[in-house]
DNA sequence: CCCGCCATTTTGAGTAGTCAAAATAATTTC
DNA sequence: GAAATTATTTTGACTACTCAAAATGGCGGG
């Protein structure tokens, strides 16, 4: 069975790889896993050796079928868990991520199974992320987001792309929750600046960055 | 933070230590875990450096008060967790051991005192055994077993004090559940069998190492 | 074409936990 | 009161991960 380690790299590199599509570089894990540049390079290359990633050296490295399956195992346990604990322990949706990043590696199969029947099987976790189906098919779409959505149209926030504690509280003191609906009513590529309309809410601004992780659709 | 391993042996030792009250020995604690003795001896020696054991050698080992909070703490996760997972999950209370010895090393005091509010704060987990208050309280009674409670008169069982998942199957199958009544008709010290009556049930024979296993109290 | 920068890899070392097998104590047994 | 048996401890070695710091390679600018 796949250490915690195995796991948190495996599951990472998925992640990476939703955004960098290709070969993830070394340091980019590196970041991620909070871990010295050398390590992920030793890491890579038993996880490698196991079958689990393929490494170009100097270029990156990516999931193997066979990782991209265990992958996706350990995904839908983080995001079955954290939707467990909002809708079944109400707990808030800025702490959830920091439990499941433990729970996840501690959960059996059989449990998780009656923990997704206990939800009713959901398709996406409390921040808009799509869970995986137990036989690891993800249903990731590609969204506009708050930083390139049209201007003044009316969208529908569907998820949120952002872990951190504090951005996630402050996301929701301004009512940007999934489901919810709002218009990008400017955007100052100078400034990096996006200014936001919420019915009934004052124009709220954001950053470039930050509008970037909030992903859209068109609303109706 | 403690590592899973030390959680383990502190647990561990504290089960140990209301079975065999003073030092527990090597041996008991090498079994337990499943792990070659000479390993115990370096792992309680580096426990004891750390102030969560004493160490008499070639005698035994037992908590100190330090050791003993630590261990109460992941017993109270262990057996609200099988709670849980009996109570809200609906699983098995013979498959619940093996899911909690995982899941106590994962679980916040925050996941823990949600789970504790929703179970309703139980004060035994399935088994009968109880869970220790979240101030590190054990209301740990001294019961009579199948093997040594007086003949013929009606008992109510209250805890089985025994985790393989076969003995709990052959339990239930018999209607030996915590709360049920029954009788035990006949003692054979000689042969080491206790046969036990149930109400409405044909008369049911165990070793007597088994029956020692059945807490029982006075029936009404 | 060469220089320097930056990402990556290597090297050397350390921690936590484990086992196999030999050494040592403590208890029984005779 | 030895000798034999059994429990415990020591020793030496191994796996999985990690870091610090030095070496290396690939470019991009000149
Ligand atoms: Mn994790
Ligand atoms: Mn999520
Ligand atoms: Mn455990
Ligand atoms: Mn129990």
């Amino acid at each position: 069975m796949p250490s915690v380690t195995v796991e948190n790299y495996l599951k990472h590199l998925l992640l990476l790889a939703e955004e960098t599509d290709g070969l993830v570089p070394m340091g980019a894990l590196s970041a991620a896993l909070a871990v010295v540049p050398g390590t992920v390079t030793t890491m890579v290359k038993s996880l490698a050796a196991d079958g689990l990633v393929v490494h170009r050296p100097r270029q990156g490295v990516k999931l193997t079928a066979a990782g991209r399956r265990l992958a996706l195992g350990v995904l839908r346990k983080h995001r079955l868990v954290e939707t467990f604990l909002v809708q079944v322990l109400k707990m808030h949706w800025s702490a959830v991520n920091a439990e499941a990043e433990q729970l996840e590696h501690a959960i059996s199969d059989t449990v998780l199974d009656r923990l997704d029947a206990l939800l009713g099987h959901p398709s996406t976790d409390p921040h808009g992320d799509p869970i995986p189906s137990r036989l690891g098919k993800l249903h990731s779409q590609v969204y506009a987001t708050l930083a390139t959505c049209p201007l003044a149209r009316p969208v529908r926030l569907v998820r949120i792309t952002e872990q951190s504690a504090e951005f996630l509280q402050f996301a929701e003191q301004h009512g940007l929750l999934p489901g919810a609906s709002a218009r990008v009513t400017d955007r100052n590529l100078a400034a990096g600046l996006v200014t936001v309309q919420r019915p009934r809410g004052r124009p709220l601004a954001l950053s470039l960055a930050a509008a970037g992780r909030i992903l859209v659709e068109p609303a109706r």
